[in-house]
Formats: structure tokens, sequence, C-alpha cells
DNA sequence: ATGAAAGCGCTAACAG
DNA sequence: CTGTTAGCGCTTTCAT
């Protein structure tokens, strides 16, 4: 028989137990608030609990209930997701949120390649879906409650909370149109990402509702980086013939640069060229001309996510009730967009 | 007695035993990957995992074994800390670096506030150590092995790996001052932060070594934020007597700002103004100017950091071998400084 | 209201 | 080389 050395390291249920002079039951009862307690017990244990500075196992926990409010979040190990502010962010709301609802938050970037281990986690978050739909799939198959967000999956039964990019681009792009403008560029972001794809969607239906000619010369393909972004703006603007008088840019960080270029070109701004961001990045807000962008409720889609997952992860009944939401976004008009002007008419 | 809802859900290490007809032993030791099984038994075993698809329980493994790999990332819930390049890269190098070696990564937002629960973690990283010294206290005292990176803790018993910002600042300071600049300013990032700190004490260590008079109104201090940092270049650029012809900026992003604010005001960068950031972030790259800049190796900082703390964690004999060690910076060199020409010393 | 005892799924002595 | 068995620390019936 093994000795048990609880001497050495850690104090259990037991050393409360019999420091308080009850039975663990009793112990376990006072951690997990369960009423039936007499009063004179629950404070003897609860003493007990501080003098020993007693933390129960959650090991010990887990296995016994076979519950785990482990919260897993899964993402991309793709560049471009850490050239924005998306990323962070996200982070940021999700783990504060986890905090305060005392659910464990265990971070995953995977590839498309890695396999995640499921057991012992209570609920997934994958943030966007990229080249690991496999990895959805696998803990759908597995029963696991997940969660896809910034990221509209239609085709699979999952709840997602994304942005209504669409709607977004269409706001902005609508926006440009009445100001007067018709020869509108688009700056795409890495269109593997449904966000980007989405925007360029709103870009075009935009154009075709107004009956403005879609032009494959307007459109810039970039991966979301400046560099890139930089690359386009110069080509847009030293355009030979019939240059875009407007441009809508797939992220402000990608704005700001196209403003950059423009100056370095001698181009004014809004004078020259309107340009409309997104992400609502505070960035944009310095500068000499501060940048009117589509702002994207990235915390409350973070926030949202997680309290829907700890429902689904609470939840008896199995009632696999699949909620799949749109968030909107809201168009911010600052400095950087103009009426079409006489001149830009003219120059033609 | 309890029935075994075996059927229900999982399959657990008994099912698999019995599926290969050894005994559950026998299956620990194959997933253990303990060489003392013969072959035939193995593969039975292995081919006996792949069809129930089992994984072990971690929450059974770690109750057995009191140990964990589970590697908490404590981040201080601090606004600053999210302004900056830093946050990021930091949880992707980490990040990635844990799924390589297995680990689990715990995240956790706190503020000073928040008391850790230490039960089940394997060992603990610290980004950065602002307003949490009592969590890092903690974990000491409960003799979790922990780490501090981006932080160099003097007093206290950890391991901790830094960035040398002291001698970064003070390369930086004697590049202006080789290029003849004696008027050199400095904007700070927020000063409760180590890395800040250290940042001005270079610049300080510099002129001093140099014989250049130290001016209070030289200094800007920030919070970090691109907002602050427009402040202070308005006012640096805009002093009535005496302007700085040189100015060493605490962090990348900042420093574009004050390029921008420069332009703005009709400064010429560098002819008018010489500049040098902090981090080497790529967005110093773009922009008409690419700016010099102190490279810092974030990416490293954190991958040694979880190779040391998964050295920690797995020691068998405890000897607590406190290991503290300051990562080198680098100048990068490119557009943004100048000499100081005749022109400077005219307009004196 | 309380406690005894049977598990949860796995590992590690120990015996064979 | 393999199996038996006693825990790991906690929850949860089931009696009392």
């Amino acid at each position: 028989m093994r000795v048990k050395k609880n001497s050495s390291g850690n104090i259990s249920i037991n050393d409360v137990a019999r420091l308080a002079g009850v039975s663990i039951t009793t112990v376990s009862r006072v951690i997990n608030k369960i009423l039936t307690v007499k009063e004179k017990n629950r404070i003897r244990v609860q003493e007990a609990v501080k003098q020993l500075k007693f933390q129960p196992s959650i090991f010990a926990q887990r296995l016994a209930t076979g519950k785990s409010n482990v919260v897993a979040l899964v993402i991309p190990r793709y560049e471009g997701i850490f050239y924005s502010y998306y990323a962070l962010e996200l982070i940021r709301g999700i783990g504060t949120l986890c905090e305060a609802l005392k659910l464990d938050l265990l971070l995953h970037l995977t590839d498309s390649r890695t396999s995640l281990n499921l057991k012992g986690i209570g609920g997934i978050i994958f943030a966007d879906i990229i080249g690991n739909r496999a990895q959805l799939e696998d803990a759908l198959a597995s029963g696991i409650p997940s969660m896809v967000i910034n990221n509209y999956v239609e085709d699979l039964e999952v709840s997602c909370i994304a942005i209504d990019n669409i709607r977004g681009a269409l706001d902005a792009v609508n926006y440009l149109i009445d100001l007067g403008h018709r020869k509108i560029g688009h700056i795409t972001g890495d269109l593997i990402t449904q966000a980007a794809a989405w925007r360029f969607e709103g870009y075009k239906r935009a154009l075709k509702k107004n009956n403005i000619e879609f032009r494959q010369d307007y459109v810039f393909k970039t991966d979301y980086s400046r560099g890139q972004a930089r690359l386009a703006a110069e080509k847009l603007i030293k355009m030979p013939q019939a240059a875009p008088t407007a441009v809508f840019v797939a992220s402000d960080s990608m704005a700001l640069e196209v403003m950059t270029v423009a100056r370095e070109l001698g181009r004014k701004i809004p004078g020259d060229l309107s340009i409309v961001g997104f992400d609502d990045n505070p960035s944009g807000l310095y500068g000499p001309v501060s940048l009117t962008t589509v702002r994207q409720p990235l915390i409350r889609m973070a926030e949202e996510s997680v309290k829907e997952l700890n429902l689904l992860i609470s939840r008896k009944d199995k009632g696999i009730k699949v909620k799949k939401v749109l968030l909107p976004t809201e168009l911010v008009i600052r400095e950087s967009c103009q009426p079409l002007t006489f001149e830009h008419i003219q120059k033609q």
C-alpha cells in the first residue's frame, strides 16, 4: 500500500474535513453551495478552507462530474489574422468574459493539420474558419458545444455569430455613390476569408443596384497587409485613364496606408480621392484627415459568443438549438470623403 | 451500486482493454509509450484505440499523476498593453510553441484584484507585471514553476526573460548623437511599464555619457497611444525655442504618428527632424520614409520562455535554478534620421 | 442535515 | 512482459 504523502504538497478535501470535524461530503456540499448544510457547520468548513488555503482540484472535480468549464478558443494560425486589429480585440473580449464567468480559456493556434484533442473540453469557439473546417466538423460530430464567430456558416448545423459584412460594404459604397461618385475602386482583403469575400460582394451589389458597371481593373486584391495595400494604392492612383475618384478599402489599416500613399503622390484626401475603410480601428482617428469607416462590433461579437456558448454548455437537455446571428455594422462618417466635384469631372 | 452508463458517452480505457483482450494496465502502457509491451499486444491495443476513437481523459490522467501540462499565460488587463504590437506577437510566439510542445495554454487576462486559481496549473508565464505583483508572489509561494517575460525582476527569486531596453535606448540615442544631434527629445511610453521606464533611463544615460544636458521640457510622457503621441509630437515640434532636431520615440506606432504630425506641420523627415522608434513593427517599413528603429526579439523571448518553463515543469529535482536573461536589441538603420546640418544650426 | 461508500478514468507499485 | 489493485480528490447516491 502506498503511503499518502499528504504532508508534502497539497491539501485536499480530507484535510478540510478533519479540521472542521465533519465528513468530506459536508465539505463538498459547502464548496458547491448546497443549502442543506447547517449554518454552524458551514461556517466551520469555511474557516477551515480559509485557514488551509484550500482550493479544490479541478481535475478531481471534472473527473467526478464529467463536466468541464474549459472553453477552447481556436484561432487559425494564418498570417493575415495577425495583421489585423481583429485578433487582439477578439481575444480581449473573449478573455474578459471568460474571466467573469469563471470559464477557463484554452488558446489553440492551429493549422489545417493539427487535430484538436477534444477530450475534457466543455465548449469550443472557432475564431473564423480558415482551412480548418475539418476541425469544426470533428467537434460537431463529437457533440461538444461549439460556436463559430466572424464567419457565417450556412451549410453546417452550428451556431455562429458574424458581422454583416455585405451590408456594411453596401452601406459604405452606397454612401460613396450618394456623394456622386461613379468611379469607385475597391481594395480587398484576403479573399480566402469570408469577411473579405463578403465585403467584396457588398461592393459589387452596391454597384449593380445603382447600375454602375463593375470594372475588374478597379479591384485590387491583397492579403490585408500594409505592404500590399501600398502597392494596390499606387496602382489605383496612377491609373492612366479614368482613375477612381473614391475607394472602398477592406480594412482601416490598409485605408490608412492608402491615405499615406495618396499624399506622397500629391493627391489630396478627400479632395482628389475619397476613402472609406472598414473596422473602426482607433488609429483612423488620428492623422490629418480622420477616416470614414464601417464600425463592426467586435467586442460584442466576442462577448455574445461566450455567453451563448456558456448557455450551450450548461444546457441539460441536449436540444441542439442552432442559432445564427448577423451583427449589424454602422457607417461612421468622418472626414475622408467628399462629394464628387466639378473638377473631378473635368479631369476625366 | 451505480450502473456504469458506458454506453452513453465516453469510451474509456476499459473498453479498449476489453476489445483488445488485455488489461487496462497494458493499455495504459501503450498510451504512455512504455516499451515493455509485446509487439503483438501493442498492435492490438493500437487498433482498438483507433477503432473506438479512444482519447484518454486528461483529467483522470492528471488526477492520477498529479502532473499537469497546463501553462497559464497571465496578461495584465491593462489598456496600454493592447495598443501595442507587443501583446499579439507574444501570444503568437507562446501559442505556437505550446502547440508544438503539447502544452495546454490557458489565457488569463487579469487585473490586480483577481486571484488566480493555481490548482491544476503546471506552470505560469507572466507577460509583464503591471499591478499584479501579488499574483506573482502567490505563484512563487505555492511553488508552481513561474516565469516573467518582458520585465526584469531583480528583487524576486524568479526566472525572467526581458529585453535590454536600456541598452536599446542607449544605442538609439547614441546613434542620434553620433549624427551630430544635441537637442534630442524623447516621447516615452507608459512609465508604469518597465519597458518604457528603462527606455527613458537609456535615453538619460546616453545624454549623460555625452555630456549633454538633460532637459525636462524635451521629455513627453504618454500612455503609448497614438492619440497622446500626436499631442506630444505637436508640442515638441512647435516648441518656440530650441526645438529638438531629433527625437527618440518609445514605440514605432507612436513614431509613425510623430512622422505624420511632422509632415502635417510642414516639417521634413529626416531633413528637419530625425526620428528613431522602438519595436521594429513592420508598419514602419511602409510610408514615404522608412523608420529607423530598435528591433526587439519578441518572438524569441516568447519561445525561450516556453522552453525554459517546460524545463522547469519537467525537472524532477526541484532545484530551483533561477535564470534571469536580458535579450539584446538591434538598431535597424533606415531612412528617418540624418546628420545634423548647417541649416539646423542656423535656425537655432 | 449528515455520513459511508461507490464510482469517475487513469497510473504506478507490486507480484507473478 | 502482464495483470491486480490501491489510490489520485472529488461528487453523488443512499441510508441514517
